[in-house]
Order: structure tokens, then sequence, then C-alpha cells
DNA sequence: ATGAAAGCGCTAACAT
DNA sequence: ATGTTAGCGCTTTCAT
């Protein structure tokens, strides 16, 4: 009657043999396609019913060559952080409207694994790629980018390789976080950022720095804690920071992880620094948190837009968008130096 | 030199022929088997590079039959959300360890767009499917399911099939909340729900029901709005509570994005009412927001857990797991009901 | 150590 | 309206 668990999954052969048909007019029949009579389709349904048919999509594909995939990869470092959930949802809403289906890999920044599961992706011929690569060179991407297979870097610029790319604003985002504590007096600025070795980090404390310079604020460097990449170290580092002598007026918290280690360090400190994020946070409003801010879900239109370009034969030179960022005051950043208790120099 | 843009990918069979050897000799040499000469080998690999080779996994898996497939499917509400990502983070890092790829699908929530995902995924051959399902009814899947493909069922339970499922104690939580609050004293507690038809949101009430009739509290249902499915509802469906005369004592908000919705509608209130959350929510425990706790990590290793057994041939009966939940008394559940202005009554 | 042939399940092209 | 043939790119026999 129905299926036996172990012959794996019935095919359009068995199907066909069921029904009394060619191969050929089951497929037809199941695919809607128009020259088939009525009651042989409503035969082949019914055999593909009984036998609990479903049309292997990977023969499919093979048959019909790759572009007919309606998959889109993306590939990001943490499903569980805002920034890329968010960007995940631009991205996945506009994809959508044109019928085709996000599929979203988590890397967690190890460049190994990132490479495995762009293979696994690419490999299956999804039709585009979208990554925020935690990888530090991007050539082994060449031959398929050159074959034709969209490819939009999003966060983070690919290297070795010229792809459409849609990056924040981050120097100048930092360099307002900078010229903000600056403007206010602040001369010792606690520091905390992310992995080194990504370029986010790096551009983000090249804007910082030359709001610094600006300032007149030497050795601003002395306050500066590097790879804190979760909430826990986060949340460390910025309690070491507060211990030292003298302690820092002010904290520059360089993305949204590293701003909840910090408000988790300072909570129910008696003088509590001034406070910068990079990032928007959950509930940041409600808790006057300032931070650098800027839109995720316009990220993820945009890379869909360059994305959808490609697919739709779009042949130019990659591209490059800047989605802004911009500074909003709530409070937590406008606490003048006095407030830190060890105000020493 | 290297590849036409236009020529589509190479084949194994064009790289054989550049390297002068057979198709299956490459197919080796590329594959890492032994019996290849070493000369041979990096010959093969070298017409490889050349062409910008890459294997074509989907005839690679038309060959071999879908169990070699490393791609586990997952699809979940909404990836922004917080319970999801963190689920989908747990069920991630265990399938990793057996070196299995996740892939993770947004259904926003739309049960025709979460059939053609799920469509999608199982064409394609995935080894396995986990899914927090918008569905009423999952039929479909029957046959699928009976040719041995395993899937578990996070969140919310399949309807018409025997499938592994891993649940929340919703109803435990929510009588958890409903009871702190009568305890307390409070008899008008404003309770907003999500979508209605979803179990979750049935269960989390028939918890608070039962609750609220061992309390004594009746016409609790008063104070009751349903279907607030995002925070901006969520907070005009608070306000409007708050408006009402008399006016509500304390709220039970009932999953983490309405209670999102209350902190923004309580942000300056004089006197807020007492708040009790369902799931945790990001700055909870420095804001002093009181919530029915559990683990969304846990929820997803556990999924993987029934997952990985299926995969390795488990062939029992359906299982289900249950993820306890408790209440977390931060502060905003314990304020009395005098601290809500109209106490009429 | 290498190769030839067959075939996975489907669909495009060409009959009838 | 339906059937036949061929072949997508790979791996699995089974030779050599």
């Amino acid at each position: 009657m129905t299926a036996d668990p172990k012959a794996g999954r019935p095919s359009l052969a068995q199907v066909a043999a069921l029904s009394g048909v060619s191969v050929k007019t089951a497929s037809r029949a199941l695919g809607g396609e128009p020259r088939v009579a009525a009651d042989t389709r409503s035969r082949v349904r019914e055999a593909a019913d009984q036998l609990g048919y479903r049309l292997n999509g990977v023969a499919r594909e093979l048959r019909r060559g790759a572009s007919t995939s309606t998959l889109v990869g993306l590939l990001i470092g943490d499903l569980a952080n805002p920034f890329y959930s968010r960007l995940a949802g631009g991205l996945e809403r506009e994809l959508r409207m044109r019928g085709l289906q996000l599929i979203t890999a988590s890397t967690d920044e190890d460049p190994e694994w990132e490479r495995r599961l762009a293979d696994a992706l690419l490999e299956r011929r999804v039709r585009g790629l979208v990554i925020a690569s935690t990888a530090t060179e991007h050539a082994h991407f060449a031959a398929e980018h050159r074959h034709g297979i969209p490819f939009v870097f999003v966060d983070r610029p690919p290297v070795d390789l010229a792809a459409d790319t849609v990056l924040l604003d981050n120097r100048h985002g930092a360099r307002l976080a900078g010229a903000h504590l600056g403007t206010l007096g602040h001369r010792r600025i606690g520091v905390v950022g992310d992995l080194s070795r990504l370029s986010t980090h790096r551009d983000r404390l090249d804007g910082f720095a030359e709001a610094m310079r600006a300032a007149g604020v030497e050795n601003w460097a002395d306050y500066l804690v590097e790879n804190a990449h979760d909430v826990v170290a986060a949340e460390r580092a910025v309690r070491d920071l507060l211990d030292r002598t003298p302690a820092p007026t002010a904290l520059f918290t360089m993305n949204n992880r590293i701003t909840l280690g910090a408000l988790r360090a300072l909570r129910g400190h008696p003088a509590p620094p001034a406070l910068v994020g990079f990032d928007e946070v959950d509930l940041g409003d409600i808790l006057g948190v300032s931070v650098v801010a800027h839109d995720p879900e316009d990220m993820g239109r945009q890379a869909a837009r360059l994305l959808l370009d490609r697919i739709d034969g779009h042949r130019g030179p990659a591209r490059q968008v800047v989605i802004p960022t911009r500074l909003l005051a709530r409070g937590s950043g406008e606490r003048p130096p006095t407030s830190a208790g060890t105000q020493a120099s």
C-alpha cells in the first residue's frame, strides 16, 4: 500500500509504472505542463500520492543546469548577533519578493568552517552567495565568481577579489564617537574592540584615532583593549580598564556585544564613565545608551539589490555601497569627565 | 587560458582531458583516493586549478544517493528573534561536532512560505529537517517522514504527524507567572499574547488561566489582548490596557517581543504596573525585568540529539523532550498592586 | 595505477 | 496527447 521505509524514496519511474504511462508523461502531469489529458493527470497524481512521491530536486537541477535554483546563501559570523540577524531580515524580505529563498549559515568567525560552508553551498549550485567573511583572503572564490555566480560581500570587504560590496561607514562613525567624547573633555577613554584581524575593527580604530589626534589626545592607545570577542570577555576587559589608576573617564565599545559587556560591568557603578557604543543595542533607547547607529536592514536590502542585478545579467565592474553611520546621544555618552571618581592628572 | 564566463563551469571531463587522464582517474586524484600516482595527482590538480574547476555536488549527490548530504535544515519564524537564534546556535554547535552543517531559513510565520521552504530543502535532499512550524497541519510531511528523513519539531508540536518533538513547558511557566502576580495581590492583570493560533500561545494562556482560577480571579480575560505579533503592536496594546479604567495593576507579556513593547510603553511611567514576561530579554537582568526563563540553546541541543539519533538509524516511536521553565524575580514582577495609580474597585 | 561502461532521476529534443 | 532517446556530471562496478 504505502512505501517501504527501507526502499528509499520512490522515483518518477515508479509513479509512471503504477499509473501506466511513460516517465515523461508522468513528469508532465506532475509538473503542470499543458499537453496532458485531464484523467491521465489525475491518475498520475493519485499514483504519486499513493507512493509518497517527491520530486528529486537534485536530479532536476543536474538536468536543467544550475540557473534554476531559487536558493541564495548567506554566511554570517553569528546568528545570535542582532546586527547580522537584522541584516539577514532585510536581505530575506527583498529576495522573497523575487521568489528567491534565503538560507543562512553561521561561520562562528572560523575561516576554515566558513570555507567549508561556502563549498557546500556552491557545490549545490546556489543562485548567489552573500557573505560577511571572517577570512583574510578570497582568491579561492575567483574561479566561481568568474563563472558567473554572483557574490556580495557585506560588512567586510573581499580581499584579492573584485566583487560587489556593502559596507558600513565605520571610520566616520568611530570618528564621531571619538570627537563627541573629546569635545566633552574626556582624555582617558577606554576603547574595547573585537578581533583585531577584522577590517571593521581596524577601520573603526582608524576613525577613532583620527578624532583623538584632532582632539590632541596623545597616548590614547594606552587604554585600548582588543580581541574581546564575546560579552563575557568584554565585561572582563571593561572591569580591568576601570580598575586602572587613573581610571578612564569614558568608554568607547566598538560593537554591540562589547557594549552589552560594558553595561554589565557598569551595573551599579556609583559614578559610571561616559559610554558610547558602536552598533545599536536592544533597549538602548530605554536604557539611555549613546551609540553610533546605522541600518542593518538597509544593508541587507542593498546587498539584495546588488545580487539581483547580477542575477538579472548585469555585467559591470564590482560596485560598492556604503551605509551611513550617525551618533545617537541618549545620555550615557554625555556624562562629563568629572563623573569618574579618580580624576587624577 | 582561464575559463570563459559564458561557458559555464568546467566539468570533471574537461579537467581529465586537459591533464590527459580518464575521468575516473581525475575523480580519484581530486577526491584524495589512494590508488593514484603522485605526479598524476599533481597534474590533475594543476589542470583543475587552471580551469577553475569545482566539483558539482548536485551530480555527486545524485550518483551517491541522498544519504551523503551534510546539510540539515532549520525553519524558524524569524531570524531576528533571539529565542530562535539562540536555539539555532545550540543546534548548530551540536551538529557541527558531527560534521553536519546547519542552514536556516525564515518562514515569517507564513504557512505557505514555510511549505515552499520545506519543499525546497527536502527536494535538495537535506539530511534532516528541524522545524518551528507555523502551519496547522503537517500531513504533507508524512510520506517523506516514512521514507526515513528525520524531522524534529521544536517549540511547536506537529499536527497529524508522529515526529520527534522538543517543547517548552509553556503551561507551567505561565502558571508560575500568574501565581506570582496573584500571590502579590494583583487582580487586574493585563495579558498580552501573540497570534492566537499558535500552540505556544494557547498553552501559556491555559497555564495562566489555571493560576487565575486558583487565585480566585474571575473575569481575568477582560484584560486579555491577543495577536500582538510584533513589538509595535505590543506597545500599542499595552498603552491601550493602561488607559482603561480601572487600569491593570500588573502585566503578563507572553513572549520576548511583547515584553519589549511593554517596556517601551512603560517608559517614564510614574507608577508602572508590575511586569512579568515570558522568555528572557536582552539586558533583562540589568533592567530588572522579571521573566519566565528557559534555555533556548538547550532546546537546540536536544533537537540535535534527537536528530542525530535518527540519522544514526534509531527506529523507535516519536519521542518528546520538554524543556523546563522557571520564574526569575528581578524586581519588575514584584511591584505590589498599589503602585498602579488608579486603585479603584 | 588506470580506464570503460553503466546509471543515479530527471527533463529537453525529437518523434508519433 | 503521449512516448523514445539521450544526457546533465559524477561515482560505482568491473576490467586491465
